[in-house]
DNA sequence: TTTCAATGTTAGTGTGCACTTACATACTAC
DNA sequence: GTAGTATGTAAGTGCACACTAACATTGAAA
């Protein structure tokens, strides 16, 4: 077994539990025990809990969501750029899922830290497709409202569909059922920001 | 002191620190303390946590948010209604902020019970907007989206918006930009919705 | 074969917290 | 005044959990 193996199971494990049982409710034997290993194993890699919290938060922050993808959507059709962002901030979403329901029950105890990266990722992404919107815009393709309102809205309708559906309700997501709601609220968006 | 007073002292006591410090975080002690009594009393009223948390989530219920609004917007003007519902939407979710921080957190802990009132909550908003945009919609006064999808498209910019602002960053709201953002939102659904 | 690092096992300690018991006090109704 | 009801105070129980100490085991490198 390399080092940093187990570092990282123990991450893994810490992720999970802290996401279905919150920071309070997940014990350390819970969480070493997932990992597959000792609980003393658990206190050499970190020496508390509360470590063990911050160091998880820290590693697992996340991934640029759009980034990257801007260029590729200049050429596209401005219904189906958009349909292409929709479907990749929810997979973003979805693959965030455990640490997304952290920061939202945790945020009291990292304020600072937990806050800082999801001021990162909100702006990121807002910046990122107001960027976008700017571009267009400035082609004449769409008409001229607030970039960053703009994104705002149209992040917002997708997280509050997510948060519905996988956060609160933890239903299985269909796909198809997916695929209408995007649908739906990229044309709502396009006809209402189009030139 | 009239019985029934102490009882309602507790349960909102009760909300307030399960809002800040969640279920498990909240300990009986603080709990009675804010509610002015002494630990003992609570427990001469609630048998215990798990039931002072059931019977707080039960009685604190949401109110309906949107219900009983549409007879008064069928006069208006649709830009005028929106900004009224929108209104209207995010000062409720005001009031209700410590509930959905629960709700939020919590909902692993009562998932039928939870789940339902949200349910309930999400159902009664939803159906409520989707009505009026089938009104409109019968009069021609808005184009044939549908109204579902409509209604859960405006309902989530707000509420991503909401949830961002006063749940997780904390945000002293700033009325103004409040204004400034349920204008740019209508703006947006108006012209993406309009006939 | 020896050595060393990573891990396991066992058996703790101390603390905070939900919850209890026993008894005291204040106030109201009769 | 007496009885009863709501509340308080003091003290404590038992348990789960974060965290520790001491020693055993394994496996690979030298």
């Amino acid at each position: 077994m390399k080092p940093g193996d187990t570092r990282d199971r123990i991450l893994v494990a810490g992720l999970r539990l802290f996401s279905k049982s919150g920071y309070l409710g997940a014990t350390t034997r819970e969480i070493a025990k997932l990992a597959g290993v000792s609980e003393v194993t658990l206190f050499r890699y970190f020496p508390s809990k509360e470590k063990l919290f911050g160091e998880m938060i820290s590693s697992y922050s996340f991934l640029p969501a759009l980034k990257g993808l801007v260029p590729e959507l200049t050429g596209m059709e401005y219904r189906d750029a958009l349909c292409e962002i929709a479907k990749r901030y929810l997979e973003r979403l979805h693959e965030r899922k455990d640490l997304i329901r952290i920061m939202h029950c945790e945020i009291h105890r990292y304020p600072s830290k937990v806050k800082l990266i999801y001021h990162n990722f909100i702006d990121e992404l807002v910046k990122t497709l107001a960027s976008y919107f700017r571009e267009l815009r400035d082609e004449g393709r769409v008409r001229g409202f607030d970039p960053e309102i703009g994104a705002r809205a149209f992040l917002g309708m997708l997280f509050s569909y997510f948060n519905a559906q996988e956060i609160l309700l933890r239903r299985s997501e269909r796909h198809e059922e997916r695929q209408r709601m995007i649908k739906g609220f990229v044309e709502i968006f396009v006809e209402g920001t189009a030139a």
